[in-house]
DNA sequence: GAAAACTTACCTACCAGTAGGTAACTCATG
DNA sequence: CATGAGTTACCTACTGGTAGGTAAGTTTTC
C-alpha cells in the first residue's frame, strides 16, 4: 500500500515539527522533503495551521488507537512503551508535548489539537485506576511524568535515561 | 535600582520565548517591548542565539542561586515552589523546558544552555537523596516530573493542576 | 572629547500564501 | 465507444511582508 501525497506531507511535517517545533519549518522545507513545490503543499493544506493541526490529530489518533486496543490495566505500561519507542527509535520529542509547550504562540487550532492529545489519552488511562479517588488527575500524572521524561532524555540526548526515569511505571 | 537596558532586553526576551519558543519572537518584537529599535537590540546582542543563550543562562542562574540558599533536604520542595510560581504567576512554560523541547532545531549554544538547566539543577538536587542508590537519576526524576507537570498544566491552562500533579513531592 | 548608547536607513534571504495555468484522470452522455 | 465536461493534482511565477543582520551617523554620558 503506497502512501498518498497528503500522507507523505503529514509524515514530513511530523518529523520537522518534532525536531524544532511549529515555527522551525516552512512549506518549502516540506516541499523539498516530498519532492513537491511550495504551492503543491498548499494544494493539500491551505494554511500552515491546517497542516500542523492535522499532524497533531493523526499523531494523537495513533496513540488513542493503541490504547483502545489494550486492556485498561495494561495501558500505563503500553503508553510507556509508545513513548519509549518515540525517544529511542527517532531520538525525537513527543510531537504534542512540543506543540503544547509552544502553545502560547500557536494558532488556536494547533494549540487545541495539542491539548487534545492530553485530554484524549487521559480519558483512556482513567480505567487503569478504578480505585483511585481522582482517576483523572492520576491519569494526567502519568502523562506528565512521561512527557517530562521524554523532555529530559531528549535534551540530554540520553535514550536510556527515559527508561530509568519511568521505571516506577513497571 | 534601575534595570540596565541589557537586562530589560533579557526580560522581554524571556517573556517572549516562554510564550512561544525561540522561533516565535524577533528582534523587532524585543525592540517594541523595550522602546528600542531593531539595531539597538543588536547593539547588546549581536546575534539572536547570543540573546537566547544569555536568557537561558540567567534563568538557570536564578534557580541555582535559590537552591544553593536552601538546605539540601528542603530543595525538592523549594524547586516545586519555584516551578509553581512560574505557572501560577506568569501562566507560562518553564523557559528551559521549552527550549529543551525545541533543541533539535536550535543553534548549538542555545541548546547547550537549555541542557545546562537540567545538569546544574540535578547536581544541586543530588544531596537531597543521600541514601539513594543513584542520586543523579533520582534528581533527574524530580526535574522530569516538574517539567511534565508544568507542561500539562500549561497546555490545559489549569494553574491549580500543577499542584495536584506534584503533590507527591510534599 | 572620547567612548558608550543608541538611531536611521538599508540589505539580503526567506516566509506564508496566491494567481493562473496545465496535464491527466473520471465520468456521464450520445 | 467516443466525446466533452468536470475534477484532481500539481507547477511556474509572483506578492506583500518579515526575518536576522549591518554600516554609518547622531546623541548621551562621563
Amino acid at each position: 500500500m503506497k502512501l498518498t501525497t497528503a500522507d507523505r506531507i503529514i509524515a514530513a511535517a511530523e518529523t520537522r515539527i518534532r525536531t524544532g517545533g511549529y515555527n522551525s519549518f516552512s512549506f518549502r522545507d516540506i516541499a523539498k522533503d516530498t519532492g513537491l513545490t511550495n504551492a503543491g503543499v498548499h494544494h493539500y493544506f491551505p494554511a500552515k495551521a491546517d497542516l500542523a493541526a492535522r499532524v497533531a490529530q493523526d499523531y494523537t489518533a495513533r496513540f488513542v488507537a493503541a490504547l483502545d486496543d489494550t486492556p485498561p490495566k495494561a495501558r500505563v505500561a503500553k503508553l510507556r512503551d509508545l513513548f519509549s519507542e518515540s525517544v529511542r527509535q527517532d531520538g525525537r520529542m513527543c510531537l504534542c508535548g512540543l506543540l503544547a509547550s509552544e502553545s502560547g504562540g500557536l494558532p488556536d487550532p494547533v494549540a487545541e489539537a495539542a491539548r487534545g492529545f492530553f485530554t484524549e489519552l487521559a480519558v483512556r488511562l482513567e480505567p487503569a485506576f478504578p480505585d483511585a479517588e481522582d482517576s483523572h488527575t492520576e491519569a494526567l500524572r502519568i502523562l506528565a511524568l512521561l512527557e517530562g521524561a521524554v523532555l529530559v532524555a531528549f535534551s540530554l540526548s540520553d535514550a536510556q535515561l527515559f527508561g530509568r526515569l519511568t521505571a516506577s511505571l513497571t
